[in-house]
DNA sequence: AAGGTGACTAACA
DNA sequence: ATGTTAGCCACCT
């Protein structure tokens, strides 16, 4: 496993409950600032059963971009985010700037 | 080893 | 404000 996708896995399990980031901010803190795809990419290839909260995961303008893949869809995520107290608007939209977590 | 790809972003028209 | 275009760069084949 490379060192970046270590990182950015790492970063993305202490994300705490009701806190989310955005793509830019997880590479950012991974090393590469600009590798905001890499981190949907390795997100991508997690395991539908794996326990790091990559839903708390988000683009820059606080949407929910995600490609709905065969396990996971916008609306999950959203109901996954909700469980953790954010709130989530029906365009699957949401306040980041509110819940951004820094570290 | 080399090239294609995209759960992103920021800049433009 | 909304739609397009062009950089980005680690991962995968």
């Amino acid at each position: 496993m490379s060192n970046f996708k270590q990182r950015v896995i790492d970063f993305v399990t202490i994300i705490p409950k009701g806190k989310v980031v955005s793509y830019g901010q997880v590479a950012a803190v991974a090393g590469s600032p600009r590798a905001s795809r890499q981190v949907g990419r390795i997100l991508m290839g997690l395991d539908p059963n794996t326990k790091i909260p990559w839903w708390r995961v988000i683009n820059n303008q606080g949407i929910i971009s995600i490609k709905g893949n065969w396990t996971v869809t916008k609306e999950s995520q959203a109901i996954l985010l909700r469980g953790d107290g954010v709130k989530v608007n029906e365009n699957l939209t949401l306040d980041i700037e509110h819940y951004r977590f820094r570290s």
